[in-house]
This record gives C-alpha cells, sequence and structure tokens, in this order.
DNA sequence: TAGCTCATGTAACGAGTTACATGATTCG
DNA sequence: CGAATCATGTAACTCGTTACATGAGCTA
C-alpha cells in the first residue's frame, strides 16, 4: 500500500491535479515507483473518501478544469504513522534475469539482441537522471543553501543513479557470459 | 506473468513439489523473483490444467506423501515462446525510498534505525550469496568444466551480488545524509 | 484535419498478500 | 510435550495492468 504514501509525500512536496501526479510518477517519484493514471484516479477517489486528501475544482482556460489535490491533517497524520513503521527489506523483481536462466533450455545467443535493448534503456534513464542531477542539485543554477527535502530528493536520485550504473554493469557481464557460450558452440 | 516462467525454469533445472519451489523461491530463484506457496500452488493447478505441467504421485516414508510436477512438452514451448517475445524493461519499486523522501515533512533523524536495519538485511544477504558463489561456483569443490546452465546461474548469481553491494553503498550514503540533517539541527 | 497535450474516468481481469486450516513425523 | 520440518491447500481482499471511453484546445 506504498502507492498512497508516495502520493502523500508527493503532494506535499507540491499539491496538483491526478494528471499532475501521473506525470510525476512518470519522472522524479518514478525513479523508485511507478503508478498509471487509471490506479492513481481510483486511490485519489478513495484517499478523497477517507478523509486523508483534500480536493479543490480549479478552472482554467485554455484547458480543460482540473481538481487539485492536497494534504489533509489526517493525511499527513497517516504518512507519519507509516514513516514510524518498520518495513521489511524487499527483494529483486526480474524479468530479464528470469530469461537467463531459462536461456540454458533454449538458445542462449538469441538473447543477446534483448539484453542489448535494455542495456540501451539503462544507458538511456542514466543520461535523464545525470541530466536532472546537473539540474536540480549540481549544475550552476541549482539553488545552492540546500534544505532537508532538496537534500534528501538529492540522496534518493543518487540512488537511482547507482542502480543504472550497477545494472548497465551487469548487463555488460551478461553480454560477455553469452557471448563466451556463443563462441564455445551451441550444445558445449 | 512470469511467475509461470520463474516456475518453468526452476522445474526444467529440477523437478519437485509445490513446497520444495516455495524453498527454491527463498534461495536461489528467490535472487530475483519472489512467490508464497499460497500462490505457487494455485499456479501449479492452473498449469497443469493447462497441460504444461506433468504431476506424479510420489510416496514417502516418514514423511508425507508429494506430488512431483515437471514440465511438459507445451510447457517447454510455452517458455520459448516467451523467450523470444521482447519484454519492457522495468522499474525500480523501492519503499524505502518513499519513506526517505517522505522524512523530509517529518524527522530525518528517526529514519536511521530504521535504514540500518535495511543496511543489515542486505548484508546478510550479499553474505548468503557470497556462501553460495563459492559453494557452488567460484570454490575447490564447485563443479570445473561448466556447462552453459552453470554458467548463466553464475552470471544471474552475480547480478544478485552487484546490486547487494550496490544497495549496501546507497544506504551508507543514506546514513551519512541523515546524519549531517541531523548534526545541522531539526529546522536547518 | 490530423495528431499532441491536458484532463478525467470506468470495467474487467490478473497478480500478489494475508489469514485461515489441517495433519504427520522428527528432534530435543 | 512442544517446536520445527514436510506437505497441501482455500478464501477474501487488495493491488496492478489492460482495454475502453470521452472531450476540449493547440499546433503543424
Amino acid at each position: 500500500m506504498a502507492l498512497d504514501h508516495a502520493i502523500l509525500v508527493s503532494l506535499l512536496e507540491k499539491p496538483g491535479s491526478g494528471y499532475e501526479l501521473a506525470r510525476r510518477f512518470e519522472r522524479s517519484i518514478g525513479y523508485f515507483w511507478t503508478a498509471t493514471h487509471q490506479q492513481i484516479y481510483r486511490v485519489l477517489g478513495r484517499m478523497v473518501a477517507d478523509g486523508l486528501l483534500l480536493v479543490r475544482e480549479v478552472e482554467q482556460q485554455g484547458r480543460p478544469d482540473k481538481k487539485e489535490y492536497s494534504v489533509a491533517g489526517p493525511g499527513r497524520a497517516a504518512l507519519a504513522a507509516w514513516l514510524h513503521k518498520p518495513i521489511e527489506p524487499e527483494s529483486l523483481r526480474h524479468d530479464l534475469a528470469v530469461k537467463i536462466r531459462g536461456a540454458a533450455f533454449d538458445d542462449p545467443a538469441a538473447l543477446i539482441d534483448e539484453v542489448e535493448r535494455h542495456r540501451q534503456a539503462h544507458r538511456d534513464r542514466l543520461a535523464h537522471y545525470l541530466a536532472g542531477e546537473l539540474r536540480d542539485f549540481t549544475g550552476p543554477d541549482a539553488p545552492a543553501p540546500q534544505d532537508a527535502g532538496q537534500e534528501l530528493q538529492h540522496v534518493v536520485l543518487r540512488g537511482g543513479i547507482a542502480y543504472e550504473r550497477m545494472t548497465i554493469a551487469w548487463l555488460d557481464d551478461v553480454l560477455a557470459t553469452l557471448h563466451r557460450l556463443e563462441a564455445a558452440g551451441p550444445g558445449a
């Protein structure tokens, strides 16, 4: 049920509409949590009904009207309660690793293209994170005196960067292994 | 629907009962996919009904009888089809990162214990993986002439090891950040 | 006028979690 | 005698994904 909490954090950082939240889940919050707009609208409705969020109709010019959500007192309390409750360290969920092990029962070399595609996707994501870091934290135009929120956002982003770097290095290892198996011949 | 495929891979590596599969999902397969016994029994039932798996009743002495599952022809074909179909690179799902960003709206120092607990859990997991690597791949008793299956299992394990190392280093970074914020005082 | 962005939703289904439930054997 | 291991399941619920659905304005 961490989507609720991710939404609370995002709305505390800045109130916004369901649509805007969906976009944030493709960007900053999306570094560590994903959600589609369908899911978000459903959860927003429930959280308003439960009194965790407030809604405000905002009329706009040249665009459809929107509903702006913000965190109500009980929402803030719910987040605080969750922050003080220990959670279990999660484990990985990695489809590609299943494929790699499965390749032993098929043609390992056939996986090379797929792994290269994934590596490229991770390279792109890394470039995107690094650009964001430069823009928001380490560049010349970044706000110099960092408050706690900034520091915490930055350390989370560094986690995303470390994850992408590690993944790219591992995929290089996977590719080297697949090439070695290919060279050894199908049957060795 | 990767649980189906993880089960196919595991049963191709070695046939076994639902109970045994559940244990493997706490160990080797669990490096990159988790599942509880409830989920496993449900999926096994469906896969047998769909003709992907075969079951055999095995009588045992001193223990309850068990059902041994193995992969049928169509199961192998289903795995091959999945292997040849591209999948999208996944993104992270990391509760702890949500908490870290949320800490800006509570007391960041209160998170220190929690983060240390997580770091210890990842240290334990890393030690466990390294022991497995020594036993099965790099130690003196490991099988010397590695076949494709062995090589692929090893590269996946190396991925798990790299992930744990990266995570531990990142959590150190997080802890340093939290300590810095604590020293700067609650309000800075 | 065709496609993109902004904006909000419903419905159906599949996947994952939590709680409940049973029962034999082995080891201390 | 109690706890752990081996062994199998059901039921209820929540979460996540996919498909469907609408409509205004702006831009090439």
